[in-house]
RNA sequence: CCGGAAGGGUGGAGAAUCGCUCCUGGCCGUGAAAGCGGGCAGGGGAGGAAAGUCCGAACACCAUAGGGCGCGAUGCCGCGUAACCUGCGGGCCGACGCAAGAAGGUGCUGCGGGAUACACGCGGAGGACGACGCCGCGAGGCGUCUCCAUGGAAAGUGCCACAGAAAACAAACCGCCCGCUGGGAUUUCAAAAUUUGAGAUCUCAGAUGGGUAAGGGUGAAAAGGUGGAGUAAGAGCCCACCGCUCCGGGCGCAAGCACGGAGGCAUGGCAAACCCCAUCGGGUGCAAGGCCAAAUAGGGGACCUUGGAGCGGCCCGCUCCAUGUUUCGCGAAAGCGAGAUGGGUUCCGGGUACUGGCUGCUGAGACAAAUGAUUCUCUCCUCGGCCGCGGCAACGCGGUCGAGCAGACAGAAUUCGGCUUACAACCCUUCCGGAACC
RNA sequence: GUGGCUAUAGCUCAAUGGUAGAGCCCCAGAUUGUGGUUCUGGUUGUUGCGGGUUCGAGUCCCGUUGGCCACC
């Protein structure tokens, strides 16, 4: 029980928002705000479920390597902050086309700094990768 | 020794923690079951270009897929090559049948065929411009390098700027030659007394008649060329040679080749201008297409009469809709599924591309789209300092210390072959440039 | 996956295979006390890149690079 499942940080595939008429539906009545190279939507969801992300990267930040490396950091920094949210919610991230050659730690300060401005963030702790 | 360019090859290894996806096999919870949820173990998990989508093929569906016209593409010859399709034989399974047998199936196996035209590769032939070399008095010939989308210019139409006389039914501006007319000079003869007439030679001119196409500085290209004979001047008018065209049999699988004979020579170039000839091409693309639970709107299929409408560029053919009869399941998204056994590679044999044999190894399958994040170690490599060795030197090699620390291009999306483009570092081949020494 | 458009001077655009041009911009001069306006003159180009056809390509053909758009 200490080690309960609610704590484990996996990101399996039903916790990816998957519909087209979800990500319409976040990003028009969601909440928004941008940070760095992060634009983010997100609709609260009642306590108890589980937290939900998509991820947005257009063609105009680079080619087919440069988007999958923005979806990748931008998916791992969620799973890793994925239980220091306030309450579950459905989060779509907007990659901007300055996450162009980012590392992993510029990401996860963008984040950061973005979930405290909207304040999303459990005030306890602040848990980082590694 | 250093630097550069082009082509080809390789495109780091190991480990830990946390994760993703697929396959296989258990476990737990719930449930009558199917199933759903959770969790465990083992195994698989990007490339030489996965890219661009440039070309071709397979595969799937569509009935405006058929026929004709149009349109598009391709165009010397031979050989070789993929996925995939397919023929025959054997093995195995096998509905059905009492049995014998047997429709059929097969991710098994042997021998083939196709994979077109027009993907592409290799070899050959021919041609072109330019360069170089050799031979010839010359026109030209031969060889090497480079390049070639290489059917037809004697079916027709069109174009060929500027320059030039002329740019395509040859023509005739200058020129040359023979005449005609007029003038001038010289000279001969005659008459007569310094003039006239006639003739010859030379020369000038023409709103002049013919001959000729040798020459004319142009042009990318000037109506076969070089040389001679010939002529009033000239000309394939004639002759020799060179080139060209046609014919003949021979050689070669063929493209073609060389040889012999004939023809005085026509037929300028452009078809990546229209066009003609030959050949090929239906369209759309895995978002093709197939199956389907629940809920929901109400419709869907078949047949036939009549009417109306449409038709991928056009026509013929054709299709659809409404009405009528009959019948019962149809259906977008989501879900399942199309969807990967075909190959790659090591070794050996034969070849121009390539191919045969055998053994071992390897084996992606997502669908808002996995193959990741962080860290450590090892080498490869780069830069700088110091030391040693080699060298005249530029510089190289080795050791050690410090820093950078796998550094580039780039992410499967139905499959296959080709083409093109991008690429750090290292290796190989070829070429170019520079420095030092002999 | 499929289809289309486009690239010409600093900008916006023209140009039958035959010397690449117009407007704006820029520069110089004139006009004005100064500036603007106006007038005159001038500079502007690897026609995206690389090949090929042709006597000769902005144009024709092939390849390639970048940009833009559309469809399922």
């Amino acid at each position: 029980m200490a080690e309960e499942p609610t704590t484990r940080l996996r990101f399996r595939r039903n916790a990816r928002i998957r519909l087209g008429k979800d990500f319409s539906r976040i990003r028009q009545k969601g909440e928004r705000l941008v940070a760095g190279c992060i634009i983010a939507n997100w609709i609260p969801l009642p306590a108890g479920s589980h937290s939900r992300l998509g991820v947005v990267t257009s063609s105009k930040i680079g080619n087919a390597t440069v988007r999958a490396r923005a979806r990748r950091l931008l998916r791992e920094t969620f799973r890793v902050h994925q239980h220091d949210f306030v309450r579950p919610l459905d989060l779509v991230l907007v990659a901007r086309p300055s996450i162009a050659g980012r590392k992993m730690q510029d990401v996860e300060r963008d984040f950061l700094t973005l979930c405290k401005k909207a304040g999303l963030l459990k005030k306890t702790e602040s848990r980082s990768c590694g």
